[in-house]
DNA sequence: ACCTGAACACCGTTCAAGT
DNA sequence: ACCTGAACACCGTTCAAGT
């Protein structure tokens, strides 16, 4: 297992994949999620054909980019691991997250069960949450962070903080500053706080099978 | 102007425009915003050409279901305005809207700049916004909440906060109590905690006009 | 083996013909 | 005035023919 684990492609077979992660990269970035596959081929130079040779679906596209930025940010968290205050490592790399939130976007909007269900993207994911779960636990540990917050629970606001100053990317940057003071104020260990109720999620509860799709889909009204 | 200002339709024309807005409404929930308008339409029991005759295009008609979720948010605000403690007035249409977020997710989508470009949707947006300015100015008059967080600093971190709570929907409920917890944490007065960087966003820093779609969506790489 | 572009199916939107 | 469904354009996907 490791970096070569796919077999191995003829050299302009693997050019053409590169070419076009990044020419799907860029477009997906200026246009949105929505950009046709047409304009990705066109600017990686090769057919149509060749898109759907390399990815069978352009969902799958999208899943190949989501697990290139769920693999840096999970290098980077480990980077982290090595910086000697806890709590400022946790918080610079959560502020990381927000700052990239325009490029990364697409690692954020991962995190939802339809995209969680596909493995290649759970599986990196788990390895991030593994990561962050230990940067948490050390920032906890030196008394930088409320000792009742789980690494779910950080995700999850750090995913919905991301996707909000993405949406405003355009309109004022100064908020998503204001964004991740709001989330180091409720990391703070509290003084006569109460606790968060209920009990911590695990990464385990993430990984159920999302349950949805045809099974109990139907809603009340 | 009020209610009855969009021109009187024919009873039966009103009649389907109300059954598009319902149907539109279901189908959206249970397959997602890509549902396609056919089934909406046979849904509704009507032609696919009465849809487009009331809704001049798919967007204009999800557009109509958002502000009817802003316009309920909206009245839900104004109840709170009412309630004694105007701490928990506050908390509780936090909290409401999270626990909605499954139904009034269309809401909070509804929050990005693409979305506010459009007026109508932007003028409900605002009347939300005014609401809920006066519900935090009175939740930190009574101390309740700092002093240093404007509506829309609030209104950004519970976006992100219902659409996390969404995309995990399914597999673990409990998180979302977890979350409100933290969105309380965040916003408690801070005894030694450092305030928020910058000034705070304005009603008026949203409403520019969005300065992307053909101007300079130029990105770095 | 891999590349290509014409061909297919699907979905948002339009419009001529109906009432 | 409003409704309808056939027709159009567009985009994701497939595949027979090329190298």
């Amino acid at each position: 297992m490791g970096e070569t684990a796919h077999r191995t492609l003829r050299a302009d077979a693997e050019r053409n994949r590169r070419r076009l992660l990044h020419a799907a990269t860029e477009v997906f970035c200026e246009r949105g999620i929505d950009a046709g596959v047409g304009e990705i081929a066109r600017r990686a130079g090769v057919g149509r054909g060749t898109l759907f040779r390399n990815f069978p679906t352009k969902e799958h596209l999208i899943a190949a980019i989501v697990v290139e930025r769920l693999r840096e940010s999970c290098a980077r968290g480990r980077k982290a691991l090595e910086a000697p205050d806890p709590g400022e490592a946790l918080f610079e790399l959560i502020e990381a997250s927000i700052c990239r939130s325009a490029t990364d976007r697409a690692l954020f909007d991962a995190l939802a069960d339809t995209w969680l269900a596909k493995d290649e993207i759970r599986d990196a994911h788990s390895a991030l949450l593994e990561t962050l779960d230990a940067l948490l636990r050390r920032a906890q540990r030196a008394g930088a962070v409320r000792p009742d917050v789980s690494a779910v629970d950080l995700m999850m606001l750090v995913k919905g903080v991301c996707e909000a100053a993405f949406a405003f990317r355009h309109v004022n940057p100064e908020v998503a500053m204001r964004q991740i003071d709001l989330v180091r104020a409720a990391l703070r260990p509290a003084a006569g706080a109460p606790p968060l109720r209920g009990h911590p999620p695990t990464l385990a509860d993430l990984q159920q099978p999302a349950a949805g799709d045809d099974a109990k889909a139907r809603p009340a009204a």
